[in-house]
DNA sequence: CGCATACTTGACGTCATTCAAACCGTGTGG
DNA sequence: CCACACGGTTTGAATGACGTCAAGTATGCG
């Protein structure tokens, strides 16, 4: 399928949108668009030809896979994230849809030829770059230090803060799109002492639990204070 | 101080690198070096004038500062790395001197213009921020599942292998850049733990310790082990 | 010499893990 | 319709790794 950049829902947001109208329609003949289910792999660790991408909608994951065979999720993308290494001979990690997804998704060489023909891109591309490396440092900052309940409350609001459309206050309710197990993982815990934190996080009044992934913020001003985050 | 470029001893391997000699003569005019001490700071978290830098030499930390003033070390910068956010109203974390150090500094305005003014160089430092990226990515992945010993163990093969001049062997002996209290603080540990551990690895035979700082590399593949990295 | 800073060492406590069992919603087959 | 199995989850009890607290030992510097 070819790409259909008017109806794109992550136009102006994604690293594209700098480009002018004809450049995206040239960068556009370049691209497939491709959707992904729950569980369904981009890309393994170790390939060499491993694409790069926008993703339009849904959710996917990062994760490294260690010499036993243990996944550690390292990093999660929304809509108009963008993934690929541009300069590494083969990808370092899996990635892996969390729920069904669409990407727009590019060959690398594509890809870098595209960024010596449009300047701005480089410079967007930099841009999310950047914001993906204080994510990854601020999730590094998380596991370092923070007990089990901070680390649980923290991505709660993190969760909570991405939920709502102004990103300066939370939803007071989101779904979360990972496992109990995926929480874990992605913190460093196991899935017990996740389960565990849940339900005192519920007991102190901060959340409460609607079925196995609904989550509702009840004391969103306890839940930050809990998360360790300073401004929201 | 005005730049010397013609000595610069990273002149082949920093982002400039890929600049041409015209380029890197007018890029040079908006710079100055700067040298830092010991525990000397470049920026700290909050300021919104701080400067992007190439490193000379020496080392720098990048920490980040919690509510309480505990700092907690997320990234090592060595010669030839690059220190910037360019696009972020204020910088998010404090940059640090390990060892006295030279840099290459430029105002934040005057980098976005180069990077307008030579694509390249926007295309070398998305290479560079990606590297950052895998580095801290490789970072979190330890402290999130390994125990102290393995952390301890990987920091220590990092540095022989840094310190190795072909990076696909490990030196048998260099200097920590790092006090006790860094180090755990790096590996999100305490100080009497790096202090035991190290003593535990001592012990098997792995490592020898010279004075505080010296350690000497006796077992290489027993370190790599222990380390839990799997290819030099 | 005296003090400061960094590091080491030991005894004890705590929090998260481990191991084990039960629980729950869902789909499948009898 | 019920029995059953299965994945994800919850809960409990015991263990253990790391942290905390508190001395004690270099090393360096005024």
């Amino acid at each position: 399928m070819s790409l259909a950049c008017d109806t794109c829902p992550v136009r102006d947001s994604a690293a594209c949108a700098v480009l002018t109208e004809e450049e995206r329609e040239a960068l556009s003949a370049a691209g497939r668009t491709r959707t992904l289910e729950r569980g369904e792999m981009l890309f393994a660790a170790g390939d060499d030809k491993a694409a790069c991408a926008t993703l339009v909608s849904g959710a996917l994951k990062v994760c490294a896979v260690d010499e036993h065979g243990n996944e550690q999720i390292l990093s999660l993308v929304h809509p108009s994230g963008f993934i690929g290494e541009l300069f590494a001979p083969f990808a370092h990690h899996d990635v892996v849809a969390l729920t069904q997804s669409t990407l727009c998704t590019f060959a690398r060489a594509d890809m870098n030829r595209a960024i010596d023909d449009y300047p701005e891109l480089a410079r967007a591309l930099l841009r999310r770059s950047q914001e993906d490396l204080l994510a990854t440092r601020s999730l590094l900052e998380l596991t370092a230090h923070a007990s089990a309940e901070t680390r649980l409350a923290a991505l709660l609001h993190d969760f909570a803060v991405a939920a709502s459309d102004t990103s300066c206050h939370m939803a007071r309710h989101f779904e979360l799109p990972l496992t109990r197990g995926e929480i874990a993982n992605m913190l460093g815990l196991t899935i017990e002492t996740v389960s565990r934190k849940l339900k005192e996080l519920e007991e102190t009044g901060a959340v409460a639990r609607k079925g196995k992934r609904g989550i509702d913020v009840l004391d969103p001003a306890l839940l930050q204070a809990l998360s360790g985050r300073h401004s929201v």
